[in-house]
RNA sequence: GGCCCGUUGGUCAAGGGGUUAAGACACCGCCCUUUCACGGCGGUAACGCGGGUUCGAAUCCCGCACGGGUCACCA
């Protein structure tokens, strides 16, 4: 690398929300960064102008944002190297497009979309792969002007070198290498003159001073290629580091379609994940720390993290890690947070007004602290909280047993008598307990005698949350009335 | 199919010539909690196969198998 400075990238092409694996590369390129005490820049990749979504850019940065990610030179915040859009980089391209095409390592191709089609099926009819068979490398000044004459609007292929072998020497991988024998001549700019990918990724890496690709394997093929235009161009080129994909549970690379699993940032958000905890769960996808510490703060990534640790083999996508990673963040968060969290989803299932008033979101966060240590994540609230929000009970077939042993009824109707006997403004958890405690001195039941048939009268689950708690919440009248229809039955 | 990458428990993974082959998630059991949850302790479970090299291979080499990626006027 000329400069000794670490610079890298994020280079999103602006097709939608922030894919998972998006998200995990441009958090490798974050850490690199900010470990070396480098630059890390967000780039817009936006030449496919078929695929551009409207408001991708800014759901891509939002997302970003959201998880912590921030960058030094992007398209908002600008830089020394910028613009950071590649559609506001055409000339810049261009230039470096003519220089190619006056050294003759590049030219100008006439083949129609029919005629490559036909080419393919011809080599596929002959058992051969599909390749581009070189038709217009080596045009005459009249040939050309025939087909511009007949109103054909070229492409530009690049000439690659036969007979090479081109090594990629990948920071994870090591040394990779391929033989130009299998790469066609690639198309680096389209008909309209806009470049592809390929070509444009190279002129910006090596204008913005990158000093390494860090991305998915999905692009290591894709390595040879720009390997060829940093050559062709006389650049530097950057050093490579391709990590390994994430994978669905069906160990296929996550596509966008791909409906078992979710696949954007945004969704993980929008259910009540925490961007730390995702991040914290990403990192460990496909790199791995020193010691047996699971949990980090995203400084503590910052300084454990290195390429060497990167890992080579695919990871598949383990959403019950995840809940477990998240789980272990929503323990310790602020529960006026999670509340805020939890608020939209206990709306949307019905359970609350719009308007939530000042007493209501105090009850609202003591619910939440309720199930706090349970809850995976805000979303899980609603399940969780559920008989918390129904008028009528029932009893599930699991319970019934448990309300059908011979002292329920005895512990029931004593606990209900010092239920009743509490004034409301002596109804809390503490004065629950009390009760209970002289529902067991009086009936002589203590324990699982006890305590099972009052949390299944009063929650219809075996399973809940802390008793005293979850009666105090549910309110006085609810949980005489629960007890009442309980009685029924035992 | 060509090229490329990979292969340690169900999943994430450490270990890179000599280890009882870590740890985490999930699962199961026990303990704690007068119930539940949290937590603690413990358990089940892995080096794809075949050849080498070596005193010794999960570790190095070769082959095979399997999985994946990529072969666009997508990134």
């Amino acid at each position: 690398m000329s400069s000794q400075e670490v610079r890298v990238r994020f280079a999103p092409s602006p097709t939608g929300h922030l894919h998972i694996g998006g998200a995990r590369s441009a958090l490798f390129n974050y850490l690199y960064a900010r470990h070396h005490g480098g630059k890390f820049i967000v780039r817009i990749e936006d030449t496919d102008q078929a695929r551009n979504v409207e408001e991708a850019t800014d759901k891509l940065m939002t997302s970003l944002k959201w998880l912590g990610i921030d960058w030094d030179e992007s398209t908002d915040v600008g830089g020394p190297h910028g613009p950071y859009r590649s559609m506001e980089r055409l000339d810049t391209y261009q230039s470096y497009l003519n220089q190619l095409l006056e050294e003759d390592k590049a030219y100008y191709c006439y083949m129609t979309e029919a005629e490559l089609e036909a080419e393919r099926e011809a080599q596929l009819a002959r058992g051969e792969m599909p390749k581009y068979s070189g038709r217009d490398r080596n045009l005459t000044q009249e040939e050309r002007e025939a087909f511009e004459a007949k109103g054909l609007k070229p492409v530009v292929r690049f000439k690659v070198p036969q007979g090479d072998t081109v090594v990629i020497d990948d920071a994870v991988r090591g040394k990779v290498s391929f033989e130009t024998e299998g790469i066609g001549d690639f198309v680096i700019a389209r008909s309209d003159g806009v470049p592809t990918y390929n070509f444009a990724v190279v002129i910006d890496d090596h204008l913005m001073k990158i000093s390494h690709v860090i991305r998915g394997e999905e692009h290591l093929s894709n390595a040879p290629r720009q390997a060829l235009v940093f050559e062709a161009l006389g650049f530097e080129k950057p050093k490579f580091a391709h990590a390994s994909l994430i994978l669905n549970p069906d160990r296929q690379k996550m596509s966008k379609r791909d409906e078992s699993i979710m696949q954007f940032v945004e969704q993980y958000k929008e259910l009540g994940y925490l961007p730390e905890a995702i991040v914290n769960f990403l990192a460990l996808l496909g790199w791995s720390p020193v010691g047996e510490q699971e949990l980090f703060t995203i400084d503590e990534l910052i300084e454990q993290f290195s390429l060497e640790r990167v890992s080579k083999a695919p990871a598949v996508f383990d959403t019950d890690k995840l809940a477990w990673v998240n789980n272990q963040y929503v323990k310790e968060a602020d529960s006026d947070r999670l509340t805020d969290l939890a608020i939209p989803h206990l709306q949307e299932a019905g359970h609350l007004e719009a308007d939530v008033s000042a007493e209501k979101r105090e009850w609202l966060k003591k619910l939440v602290k309720l199930y706090q240590e349970q809850m995976h994540y805000a979303a899980e609230i609603v399940p969780l909280s559920k008989l918390f929000f129904q008028k009528e009970i029932s009893y599930p077939e699991e319970v019934q047993p448990v309300l059908k042993e011979e002292q329920v009824s005895e512990v029931l109707s004593h606990f209900k008598s010092e239920v009743e006997q509490l004034e409301d403004e002596d109804f809390n958890p503490e004065n629950v307990k009390k009760a209970a405690k002289t529902t067991q001195k009086a009936t002589g039941h203590k324990g699982k005698k006890l305590f099972m048939p009052i949390r299944v009268a009063a929650t219809g689950q075996m399973h809940g949350p802390e008793l005293p708690d979850a009666i105090y919440l549910l309110g006085k009248e609810t949980v005489l009335a629960r007890l009442d229809q309980a009685l029924e039955i035992a």
